[in-house]
DNA sequence: TTATTTTTGATAATGATTATCATTATTATA
DNA sequence: TATAATAATGATAATCATTATCAAAAATAA
């Protein structure tokens, strides 16, 4: 059984405002704004509960520290291999079923019940390609 | 400047004949067998180069322990969320491309130089499903 | 209100990975 | 070929993100 609480409300609301993909520690500086005596245990419980049901994703970065995503829009992932930020590439409906469907089919040659994707491109940001 | 060394020889040959997507304990576990001084700093060493020059591939899993893949093939992972193994699914040479290019398109709509992709799906194996 | 159960915050423990460093192996040079 | 220069190894200590533990606080049920 789920009790309420309050630090878990402020934790899903700062991911789906936020667009920057943040880690724990991010997290945890921000919230402690608005929240001075949240404890970073309390963040991990939670980003943890949050995404076992779904509402928020969990993002796997070269450099083995999660990051976390609270929007629930068709997209997929950027990570750039100079600075290492995370980029949303966003996708139209018709792309993503289609994309979805594709993957499907190939989930199936294995016999396996298809549940997630992750999509993670690389290479260098906008910003990166110019130096 | 990159000199040869024997150890790195044999981890990526181990790499290259297995389908399993090791961790670096289980290359350390089997390597030992052939090399008994091998040391496990080695080991993560090498496959940080081997992944640097693009020779293996890392695949990062829900666990946070990394895999890697010497699998140079077109193939995307499976990830399975009860027994947590990786399947690879293999890709026919036209589709491949085809998945490329969508993607090329995809980074060409933030101004990324697409790199690299990392195609993950995840549910339920063959075997789980069935229990 | 009181009892029950879950969550929290603080902190200790864990464990994968990285850093350090003396020794050894490989390559370059005389 | 012998020797110098340099990079890689193996052992182990250090790091640090994450998880486990537990008493106190908060949420829900009775």
């Amino acid at each position: 059984m789920k009790k309420y609480s309050k630090q878990r409300e402020v934790i899903l609301e700062s991911l789906k405002m936020r667009r920057d993909h943040p880690t724990v520690d991010m997290l945890y500086e921000d919230l402690k704004l608005q929240m001075p005596n949240i404890g970073i245990a309390t963040i991990y419980r939670n980003v943890s509960e949050l995404c076992a049901c779904g509402q928020i994703r969990k993002i796997k970065c070269e450099d083995g520290i999660y990051r976390y995503d609270g929007n629930k829009e068709n997209h997929i992932h950027f990570e750039c291999n100079n600075c290492h930020k995370i980029f949303d590439i966003e996708l139209e409906e018709e792309e993503s079923k289609k994309i979805k469907k594709e993957l499907q089919n190939l989930a199936n040659t294995i016999n396996a019940e298809f549940d997630k994707q992750e999509i993670m491109l690389s290479g260098l940001c906008e910003k990166c390609k110019k130096q």
